[in-house]
DNA sequence: TTTATATACCTAATGAAGTTATGTATAAGA
DNA sequence: TCTTATACATAACTTCATTAGGTATATAAA
């Protein structure tokens, strides 16, 4: 018994260990993003022309330093959503004998991307009044 | 039938023009928003020492200039949930004959708060290095 | 050689948060 | 009198994401 919790506890030390170094890290992130993933996923895409799904999730942890982990979950449902709406087109290709489905930007969806870097603009500007109010200094 | 058609143009411009000069406004949040909201009230709270319910809603309007209006929908229940957590606390009051429940941050919920703004702080820089990749031009 | 990790896709069950719609009730103004 | 503003509340529904599985190939480690 004892020696099955100082296992567990060993267990447990380098599982932390890890999480700290960022290794294993199960990553929670912030209830913040919801709903900021589709404007993600279009701005990759018209910065990038054409990306896959792995590809993505890869880019966004890379950018963020490893602070935003896009789960596949919510990923591939998205990816597909956005592809019914007309706002992605589809390209399969075959690498390495491992497929990818590579998705880039309709004509709907470029124009559709303005709007939401719009909208985020927004919502950063306001989010940032309502936790920082700036009084207004000038006069 | 003509005619119908031109009350309902002149009820649609109407409703466009009241909805530009912010009067009748069914503003629709941005989908970004969600996630945002027990941030915003801790930190409005944190700010005003105590506030109740429908002033909260004011006061977001007031401070985006009408472009986030929170549903009661969503405060009411979120309000209750928090105060469940022992993030906040209840006061009530009456106030010329009509209820107010004044609410303010525990102990515990001024410490979250801190947590929260700085998620809140880590999502935004995170949002922007996603959608204006700022170049590394520091050598 | 087996096993774990990385790449690459997928979905079903569940949960959390918000919208819409509705209800109650008082006060003030047209 | 009827609408708007103030002030609370909740039930039904939608949306988005998490959790937890599943398939399959390639590579590195034990």
């Amino acid at each position: 018994m004892k020696l099955c919790i100082r296992i567990l506890c060993i267990f447990v030390y380098q599982y932390e260990l890890a999480s700290c170094l960022g290794m294993t890290k199960k990553m929670k992130n912030s209830q913040l993003y919801k709903g900021s993933l589709n404007t993600i996923i279009m701005k990759l895409l018209e910065e990038n022309g054409k990306m896959y799904g792995y590809e993505i999730t890869q880019k966004v942890k890379a950018i963020t330093q490893g602070e935003l982990n896009i789960t596949e979950g919510a990923l591939y449902p998205a990816l597909h959503k956005m592809e019914a709406e007309g706002i992605l087109d589809v390209e399969m290709e075959k690498v390495d004998n491992r497929m990818r489905k590579y998705y880039k930007l309709t004509e709907a969806g470029t124009k559709e991307t303005v709007n939401r870097l719009s909208e985020l603009e927004d919502f950063i500007r306001n989010m940032q009044s309502l936790v920082s109010p700036k009084p207004n200094l000038e006069f």
